[in-house]
DNA sequence: AAATTATTAAAACAAATGGATCATTGTTTT
DNA sequence: AAAACAATGATCCATTTGTTTTAATAATTT
């Protein structure tokens, strides 16, 4: 943790030059450098045994403008504590030749890397196997995204088409996206993916399907999610980005995941099937390696 | 992390009860626990939209007598954290109840993670905004992204569409998809989004956008994909993954951030465009953030 | 020892904070 | 449709906050 903490050196740098009730209170923040981001610099210098304005003066012997940077510093370091990759954060910002565009851009790609690292946690990996193994049980799967989640619905049924034909996607034009839902049974499961704001229609469906004896496994954001309550397993995913929308980038990472378990757990007849793609798209001259010549 | 939380779950439990302006303020606190200890009071409202007084309710309605005991309560468990903080990335190997199916899912987050971080470095970050620039001079933006690239190429071109009406989508049934194409002008640019195995759909038109003199930008997968050497810009992006399916996370990620770079160019405008399509939607009741009652 | 400087404590201040009140709005019930 | 209710936003108040100023004290130099 302490490594690499450039506030820090620099108080140590500075300490001997210090007067003895600044150095109380600098040693008190470095003994103590979360307090400084918990509580307030009247509370801080009371456990410093220090005047307020000694921590005033502290911040302005290096160099800051007044108490708040120093507090702003370390609050901003409990932050990043929290997303795994402190240390190289800052690093990084040093060196980087930082317009402001590459400056968002680069919040946001860590940002969202950082998300899907998270995932790697014991808890949502747990909640990927089970949500991957109810699906593999399931006689059909209806997916469902509308909107932004679209993507992920998308992307999921695709992959799952390719593996065979057990997907069927809840979308189609003039809002019949439902229909195929008129036939459904309670050995089939629905797949719902949605985020805030939550797509009214989404809901509708995903309550209907519970009602007509559908497990539901939801992609969603929060615990307090709409979908929470009424589905069987639940997978959050962060959806935050340091930009005007939601980033669905970690959900995609989900459906990922979700398809390469579910095409694991039967390795063999998942082979097979991608083989019988492979072939007919061939036949088909749908792919090719290299620019068209025109003709 | 989460887990074994007592305030976390009494929020979770008592969410539904909570009026909208109650729940909006508690959907904060469950996502940013560390910023209620971090900061004001009404930093906190202002930070999750709402009222300053609605923190003091909820407070109250989650039984303490005053805000303060909420921010106590956040202010330890970081200080909690700090502690555990060493110990538990040691044990972290150690308890992992390995399965093979979380192992695959791990790894696969993992590699998909570090190929997001690594679009963080100076070269991949000056295409992005070079990229961006590009974008926002064009007169109109022709989306081209087919099969598992549709994902991506869908997300870019519903996210523009929120923002104005610059965007054209290249998909449509029966191989009509590059119709739009037909009046297409060179001060327009194409946006192609291709990954390997490369369909050739994609590269007849991208190939016929340049004959017609549209600048070419592509996110496409590797420097000697035939996208790079028709391509004004060119993004490069990770696909492999631990699995049997190339990954499009990374590719979803850099499309997030050119739509985002693209408002941040002309933020007033991208504010407007959203608040309009807010307005809409809200219109229209598309949004909930309750489950439908059944009538 | 006197003069000067640097350090500290105390007091004063404006700005902000958390909390309470009340009028207004929107919903439900009658 | 009216009445009752809860929810919300706006305003106000007493405290607390960070900072500055002033006075007293200690340390240093001459």
């Amino acid at each position: 943790m302490s490594q690499s903490d450039p506030l820090r050196e620099q108080i140590i740098a500075r300490f001997d030059a210090m007067s003895a009730q600044l150095q109380q209170a600098a040693r008190y923040v470095l003994e103590h450098p979360e307090e400084v981001a918990l509580v307030s610099m009247r509370e801080l210098a009371r456990l410093a045994a220090v005047q307020p304005a000694t921590m005033t003066r502290l911040a302005k012997v290096l160099g800051f403008q007044g108490y708040n940077e120093i507090r702003a510093y370390y609050a901003e370091t409990v932050r990043k504590r929290n997303d795994g990759f402190a240390a190289k954060v800052r690093q990084r910002d040093v060196e980087t030749t930082s317009t402001p565009e590459s400056d968002i851009a680069h919040h946001m790609l860590h940002g969202i890397s950082a998300q899907i690292a998270a995932l790697c946690e014991p808890e949502p990996l747990q909640c990927l196997t089970a949500m991957a193994d109810r699906l593999a049980a399931a006689k059909k799967v209806y997916v469902l995204g509308l909107r932004s989640s679209h993507v992920v619905a998308w992307h999921f049924h695709y992959v799952m088409s390719l593996l065979g034909e057990r997907s069927v996607h809840l979308d189609g034009p003039a809002g019949t996206g439902g229909d195929a839902l008129i036939r459904a049974k309670p050995d089939e499961v629905m797949l719902v993916v949605s985020i805030k704001p939550y797509a009214v229609d989404t809901l509708v469906l995903a309550q209907l399907a519970k009602d007509k004896g559908l497990a539901v496994l939801s992609i969603t954001d929060s615990e307090v999610s709409p979908l929470a309550g009424i589905s069987e397993h639940t997978i959050y995913c962060a959806t935050d980005s340091y930009s005007f929308f939601h980033t669905l980038t970690p959900a995609l990472a989900v459906s990922e995941v979700l398809c390469t378990l579910l095409a694991e757990l039967d390795r063999p007849s998942a082979l097979k099937a991608l083989q019988d793609a492979d072939d007919h798209l061939a036949h088909l001259n749908t792919y090719s390696n290299t620019l068209p010549r025109r003709v």
